[in-house]
DNA sequence: TGAAATGTTGGGGCG
DNA sequence: ACGCCCCAACATTTC
């Protein structure tokens, strides 16, 4: 009988798992292992809500592998020293893993593998980092381009769930940590298994005579009022869901298209899968992303450090309603849309002129997907200090932005009642509010709900001349 | 995957 | 009838 160790990280999953696939042509029992890293129990960057999700999902692993057979094992400790010990207890004689390309997990990667037979098995991408180059052998750094190359290579075929997966007996384990209730995210029930419901759902429907939302996508994905994205990033992000399997189904979703909006939703909702795998690339080629500006010539932005400026953005208490609505549906549930994404980001770096890295942690403690790769190059495109970046005199307007993208203020009301009575007139800018409305509409501005913290007239100009006298800009 | 400022055009009111 | 102005609507440029 051989044994190998499935080191499993961010893959919790058993269809389409490269890594479990790999160790099964390799083993004859597998031993499932999670180990308790003391680096993530302490790392500012992960949040209570994340924490719960992960542990959710790690007791829906386990419940699966129980019914194959299998056996799902916790050790806390040091990687190195963990597999090490439950090599010598099992006779295990390799490490089957997926690669992953933050510093931290190099740096634990390459430690291991320098002293125990580890193999990395590319599992988080459709493409891995490497696969999608110019035709000179460099990485790409403009998306575009990156999106023809990756959409001429082969499409992907999930591989399907092994049958059967046996463990060793009486191998010892801790338990697994459960999740505190108070900090599992309510939306976003965990496991791989309602990650393929949601998939599906947003794919082909759910059974109603309504078309998939993945059909409308490119009209609705940007309306914060409407549930139109696929919300399938947490799951992406611990590898409920993989890549390819979402791809697989969007190529799918393009095939069955009928008429040319349901196309070009499916062709926007594929060009998001792929925006991901572009920054994957990046942190992997650029790794001086997390950290420092992928542009140096963005590195001497004087910013204002203003930590009540910064402390109003996090409790979502600018003044400005969409800003805030949007903070706060971070802050109480783990996730917001893409276009909250960019307000909030916009707002945070160019109207306060906060430090986008300041963002981008606060962003990593609270969402549930907070991915390093996808987060940083997010932050650095509204900062407009990344790769294809948005230029950065391309300053958000809150409230437009809130008008466009929320026209009723269903979004706004539904996160700030504070502001449920006040009329769609105002709804947007408040502060504009007479102040016999704000009697009547019990909305006192200063008092039920804060007046703008800058004006964005005015702040947009100090933005501008910042960036231009900073930046070693004519 | 902006917004604001500036420029152009053309219809209509008016002397 | 004609020129002038106003200004919406749209286009272009600039940040």
């Amino acid at each position: 009988m051989t044994a190998a160790i499935w080191w499993i990280r961010r893959d919790l999953r058993l269809a389409d798992n490269p890594v479990l696939a790999a160790a099964l042509a390799r083993a004859d029992q597998i031993l499932p292992l999670f180990v308790l890293d003391p680096f993530f129990e302490t790392s500012t960057y992960v949040g209570v809500a994340r924490r719960a999700f992960l542990w959710g999902g790690l007791n829906e692993l386990a419940r699966e592998l129980r019914q194959m057979g299998g056996r799902l094992m916790v050790r806390r400790g040091q990687p190195l020293e963990q597999l090490r010990k439950l090599m010598q207890e099992t006779g295990a004689n390799a490490i089957f893993a997926a690669a992953d390309y933050t510093a931290y997990a190099r740096r634990r990667d390459a430690a291991v593998a320098a002293f125990l037979p580890l193999r990395l098995i590319e599992s988080h991408t459709v493409h891995p980092p490497g696969a999608v180059l110019k035709p000179t052998g460099e990485p790409y750094t403009v998306f575009t381009p990156f999106s023809r190359a990756w959409k001429n290579l082969p499409r992907p075929t999930p591989l399907p769930a092994p049958e059967r997966l046996l463990t060793p007996k009486d191998i010892a384990s801790e338990d697994i940590p459960l999740p505190v209730a108070s900090s599992l995210p309510a939306g976003f029930p965990s496991g791989e298994k309602e990650a393929a419901r949601r998939l599906r759902a947003f794919t082909e429907g759910s059974g109603t005579s309504d078309g998939a939302p993945v059909f409308s996508y490119g009209a609705t994905r940007d309306r914060v009022d409407v549930d139109g994205t696929s919300q399938l990033s947490p799951y992406l992000r611990f590898g409920m869901l993989s890549a390819r399997q979402a791809a697989a189904a969007a190529f799918d979703a393009i095939d069955r298209a009928a008429t040319a909006i349901e196309h070009k939703g499916a062709e926007t909702w594929l060009n998001e899968l792929i925006w991901r795998e572009f920054y994957y690339s990046i942190l992997h080629y650029y790794p001086h992303v997390l950290g420092q500006p992928f542009r140096p010539s963005f590195a001497g932005i004087r910013w204002s450090g203003d930590l009540d400026a910064y402390g109003a953005w996090c409790a979502g208490a600018t003044g400005y309603p969409l800003v805030d609505a949007a903070m706060r549906q971070l802050v109480q549930t783990g996730w917001m849309p893409n276009r909250a994404r960019m307000v909030t980001a916009s707002f945070l770096v160019k109207d306060l002129l906060v430090d986008w890295r300041w963002g981008e942690r606060f962003f990593m403690q609270h969402l549930l997907d907070g991915d390093p790769a996808s987060n940083n190059g997010g932050w650095q495109w509204t900062a407009g200090t990344g790769t294809d970046a948005a230029p950065y005199f391309r300053v958000f307007n809150p409230v437009v932005q809130s008008a466009k993208f929320d026209p009723d203020g269903a979004y706004i009301r539904r996160w700030l009642p504070e502001l449920a009575a006040v009329p769609d007139q105002h709804i947007h800018a408040p502060w504009q509010m007479p102040p016999s409305t704000q009697q009547a509409v019990n909305c006192i501005i200063g008092r039920h709900y804060p007046p703008p913290i800058v004006d964005h007239a005015w702040a947009r100009e100090r933005a501008l001349a910042a960036y231009q006298s900073d930046s070693g800009r004519p």
